[in-house]
RNA sequence: GGUCGGGUGGCCGAGUGGCUAGGCAGAGGUCUGCAAAACCUCGUACAGCGGUUCGAAUCCGCUCUCGACCU
C-alpha cells in the first residue's frame, strides 16, 4: 500500500505510562493539535481522577475530546469513532499530521480499524434485557440469543452479561442476527496510522501510578468525587478511583485504605491495558526513557 | 516452670477421619457501540517428626513456635 499524505499517529501504552507529555510534544514539533482517545477523559465533570492534561498542557497544544461531554450523556466507542472521524476530516484539511493520544484500545481500534454498522445501543432494549437478566438470570437471555443467532451463540463468550446483552439487543431491535453485521471487510482510511506505545517497566509503571495517586488526591480528588456522588450510577462513574472513593464517603472504608485500593486497582488496569496494546502487531514500542527525550 | 488456646498455599479464611472450600493478591488471556467496563483460565496448602488407621489438615505423642493466663 502506497503510503498516505495524511498521518496520524497515535500515543498508546498503559495509564500513567506518561502518554500526555509525549502527544503534546509530537504536536508541537508538527504543528498540528491532539485528540484524545480516552473514554474517561471525555467527562468534563472528572478533571482530576481521570488524570486530564493540565490547563498548562492544554494551552501548549489544541486538545479535543477532552472534557468535552458530561457524564450525564451517555457515550460509547460508536460514537467516538463518529466524531473523531468527522473531526479528522476537518484536522487533516489543515494538517499533514495529527496526534491521537488514549489508553482506550477500543477507541483507538474504533478510529483505525472501524467497527462494522451495527445498529448502536438503544436504551429502552437494553434496559429491558438487563432487567430480565437480574429477574431471570443469564441462562434466559442465552436461550433467547440461540433462537436468534446460533453463529454468534456458538462463538461468543456466553460469560459476559455484558456481551450477552449487546449481541440480543442488536438482533432484537434490527431484526437480524448479530453476526450478519459482521463484515470482516477492513475499513478504508484516508489516513495512514502510526501507532507508537510507551513500554514502562512494571515496578516502575506501579510506582508512577502510585505517586500520580498521591497528587491527585493532594489535588483535591476526593471533592471532586463528593461533587459527582449524586450520580454515582451512571456509566462514566463506573471508574476506578471512583468506586474506591465513593466507598470512603459512605464509610466503608478509611480514606488511606481507599487510596490503596486506588492504586491497586488501577495498577490491574494498567495490566490490562497493556493486555490490549500488545497484542496488537502494529505498535511500535518505545522505552519511557526514549519518551522521556520528546519532552 | 505450669495451664489453656492457636499454628492451613503470598495474605485472609472454611474445614473434627476419605469426596482436592472460598475470597484477595499474583500470572496469563478475551474483546465490533457500557471498554478506567465486562468476562475467562491458572494454585492439591495444611509447623516438624513419629504413631494409630485401609485412609489424617482432621485422632494420639513428642518437638518447635505464637498468644493469653498462672506461679
Amino acid at each position: 500500500m502506497a503510503s498516505k499524505a495524511k498521518k496520524l499517529i497515535v500515543v498508546c501504552g498503559p495509564t500513567a505510562a506518561g502518554k500526555t507529555s509525549v502527544a503534546i510534544a509530537l504536536a508541537k514539533a508538527f504543528r498540528t493539535e491532539v485528540i484524545s482517545a480516552d473514554s474517561r477523559q471525555v467527562y468534563r465533570e472528572l478533571p482530576i481522577g481521570t488524570a486530564q492534561p493540565t490547563a498548562a498542557e492544554l494551552a501548549e497544544v489544541p486538545h479535543h475530546f477532552i472534557a468535552s461531554r458530561s457524564i450525564q450523556e451517555d457515550y460509547s466507542a460508536g460514537m467516538y469513532a463518529d466524531d473523531a472521524l468527522a473531526l479528522l476530516q476537518r484536522l487533516f484539511a489543515q494538517h499533514d499530521v495529527v496526534v491521537m493520544c488514549g489508553g482506550t484500545g477500543l477507541y483507538i481500534k474504533a478510529v483505525c480499524e472501524g467497527l462494522d454498522e451495527v445498529p448502536p445501543a438503544d436504551p429502552a432494549v437494553r434496559d429491558a434485557l438487563t432487567a430480565q437478566w437480574k429477574a431471570e438470570g443469564l441462562e434466559a437471555l442465552l436461550v433467547r440469543l440461540q433462537a436468534l443467532d446460533p453463529i454468534h451463540y456458538a462463538r461468543m463468550d456466553r460469560q459476559n452479561p455484558q456481551r450477552v446483552i449487546r449481541a440480543l439487543e442488536v438482533c432484537l431491535i434490527s431484526g437480524r442476527s448479530f453476526s450478519s453485521f459482521h463484515t470482516q471487510l477492513p475499513q478504508t482510511r484516508a489516513f495512514e496510522t502510526i501507532k507508537l506505545g510507551i513500554d514502562v517497566p512494571k515496578r516502575q509503571l506501579d510506582a508512577r501510578i502510585a505517586s500520580r495517586t498521591d497528587s491527585m488526591m493532594a489535588a483535591g480528588w476526593l471533592n471532586e468525587a463528593r461533587a459527582v456522588l449524586p450520580y454515582r450510577h451512571v456509566n462514566a462513574l463506573n471508574t476506578v478511583g471512583y468506586k474506591e472513593l465513593f466507598d470512603h464517603l459512605d464509610g466503608k472504608t478509611t480514606l488511606s485504605e481507599a487510596v490503596g485500593f486506588i492504586k491497586l486497582h488501577t495498577a490491574q488496569f494498567a495490566k490490562r491495558q497493556l493486555t490490549w496494546f500488545r497484542k496488537d502487531a502494529s505498535v511500535k514500542w518505545m522505552s519511557a526513557r526514549d519518551a522521556a527525550n520528546y519532552r
